[in-house]
DNA sequence: GCGACAG
DNA sequence: ATCTTGTCGC
């Protein structure tokens, strides 16, 4: 698919924060798709033990029947530092590289990692949505910013997550007795239908299996290009 | 000023 | 994220 930069990618941590400040207007926490969702794509970075090495992963699958349609992924090294905040100037790059190998669009995009609970309101998921004009929403494991209620014990349950006194996310159990996990809008969607879909996609693990597939592909290519121990021998 | 801090 | 063994619990 088509992801168009613009600009030139942040080098800074000042010109980073200023993109966010500057994007996090174009945000829709709106539900925007007319038809079903016929395809989902999961995507997800892994590191190499001293980050000079990442590849990036985007999976597809078949909403209905969660199989996998179509897989793409892209090696890079990462320029960017971790810097909470700015978490997707590290990976986006890779992320957008990967997407560009697909050759049909995803109709949603599920993000490991927060949308509108952000600092800023801006995070990986706002960031890929406004990239790619395409629903997405994120799913993080833990919270960044915000106050919830544990939610009850059973699969299904949630409480809001919330940043003075506004609803950034939700704090969702995707399987009973098991920790929360983090929903939060990225762009083009409700957090009423992300917290739906993330339901829908956590079939038997915590984790949506759109994130669970692009997590483990991410993982193996980095492996099959750099070797367990990084040494770049394959 | 002192911590906390997505992955 | 990544480095890592055993261990508690269903």
């Amino acid at each position: 698919m088509e992801v168009r930069l613009d600009e030139p990618w942040p080098t800074t941590v000042a010109e980073a924060v200023a993109l966010q400040e500057r994007l996090r207007h174009r945000v829709s926490a709106v539900d925007s798709r007319p038809g079903p969702v016929r395809t989902v794509a999961g995507v997800d970075v892994a590191y190499d033990r001293d980050s000079s090495r990442i590849a990036a992963a985007v999976v597809v699958l078949d909403y209905t029947t969660l199989e996998v349609v179509q897989t793409s992924t892209a090696l890079s090294t990462a320029t960017f530092p971790y810097e909470p905040g700015l978490f997707a100037f590290r990976e986006l790059p890779a992320v957008v590289e990967a997407l560009r190998g697909l050759s049909v669009d995803p109709d949603l995009l599920v993000c490991d990692g927060h949308g509108l609970a952000h600092p800023r309101r801006f995070g990986l998921a706002c960031h890929l949505g406004v990239l790619t004009g395409i629903p997405t929403f994120g799913v993080a494991k833990t919270v960044f910013i915000g106050e919830f209620a544990p939610p009850a014990t059973r699969r299904g349950s949630w409480s809001p997550l919330i940043v003075d006194t506004d609803v950034v996310g939700a704090a969702l159990r995707t399987r009973s007795g098991v920790k929360p996990v983090f929903v939060s809008v990225g762009h083009r969607i409700s957090l009423d239908t992300a917290r739906e879909h993330t339901l829908t996609l956590c079939t038997q693990y915590r984790l949506p299996e759109t994130t669970r597939q692009a997590d483990r592909l991410s993982r193996t290519t980095l492996i099959e290009h750099t070797g367990p121990d990084g040494s770049g021998a394959t």
